[in-house]
DNA sequence: GTCTATAATGAGATAGAC
DNA sequence: GTCTATCTCATTATAGAC
């Protein structure tokens, strides 16, 4: 409601907030609108259509997440390194945002047709270009790491699942964790401030030999 | 489109299809009609409303996933044991309906007050006095085996956290990781089966002291 | 650029015949 | 129980004044 920033970007936040409550096929032109202080019509002199709003929306929230962890797996750093700045930079980033990896699992569950777009923005360039090579040069440093007998041999698409699983799901999860250990958004918050320190140690102990 | 079964149990199956491929709010009437081969005013017929259908739809979906969970692990196991049954009843599960994750987590995202009554009614009596002493007790099984020094210390509440995360993710952000590794069906399948003989290693060897 | 008013249609729900 | 036809309203989108 407040009239501070341009109003495409007014626009632009508001819809960011009703997308992320609602759901692309659940959120409503005119709900946006009120959480932007402005009409209805306004919204399509932007943006044209509900679609391409939504579609602007995703790609700019989505695309935000990606390129972290690419930056860091792809990074000159120790495995440990990796594990420490993964842990720390995600958790962190959802503390402050928590609804969003929610948000995104559920977009890519229903508009899967838009991933290709969406990995195609990262970083400027081609996705696959960019992430294959360093899948491959993280599998390499693995397998290098193992045969030293630092760690056990693990592939890097498996390194990286385990990874992203600890870290996110509890975050997408978040409803029903909270339901199901009856915690309110304090208790939550000391959970993930437990796993801030637990879970690097818990990573780098799976991965000894 | 088959006519097999009663009627009540094919709108159900329709929409049971719909509603994961779509999400409630995407849903629509007349798409559920066509999948189970009658027609709209049937469905008004058994379920009064779309959101009674869908609400149908999902305790009996999402119900049949969080018993299983709860059984094994306040089931008399060892925690090896406990570990290698959750790896493999959710996998198992899992693989066999992979859009089940994405489409239950979207559901709890934005209906969580659907949560209570789901969990009201899982094993036919309140979750919480269902779950509240299977934590407390698998807290003093974690509890016991650091203390006996075959385990590092960790909290129930964490140790189920990080088991579900495992598990779960991969089937819940399976469109991301197919894309991100370019991988299709099959290769998703061999990414779960290798997971299936490495996570309940992975994860004893993360509680080792 | 921003608004009000309204068109156009999509979608849930019901009436009533069979 | 199942169907066709229809009602009613919500929602996206546009026209046109300011």
């Amino acid at each position: 409601m407040a009239k501070d920033g341009d109003t495409e970007k007014r626009i632009l936040d508001a819809a960011r907030t009703v997308f992320i409550r609602r759901g692309t096929a659940g959120a409503r032109m005119q709900e946006i609108a009120e959480e932007a202080g402005v009409n209805q019509a306004l919204l399509h002199y932007y943006f044209r259509s509900k679609e391409r709003l939504s579609e602007a929306v995703f790609t700019e929230t989505a695309g935000r997440m990606f390129p972290a962890v690419v930056g860091i797996l792809g990074g000159e750093f120790t495995i440990d390194e990796k594990i420490d700045r993964i842990v720390e930079t995600y958790l962190d980033t959802m503390s402050r945002s928590p609804f969003l990896p929610g948000y995104i699992l559920s977009e890519l569950h229903h508009h899967p047709e838009r991933i290709p777009k969406l990995l195609g923005n990262v970083a400027g360039r081609t996705f696959s270009a960019t992430l294959l090579p360093v899948m491959e040069k993280l599998d390499k440093q693995l397998a290098s790491e193992a045969r030293k007998g630092h760690i056990r041999r693990i592939g890097a698409q498996q390194f990286v699942v385990n990874l992203l699983s600890l870290c996110v799901f509890p975050f997408a999860a978040r409803p029903m964790f909270r339901a199901a250990f009856d915690m309110d958004d304090d208790a939550f918050a000391r959970l993930i401030t437990t796993r801030r320190k637990e879970l690097p140690q818990f990573i780098k102990s799976a991965l000894r030999p």
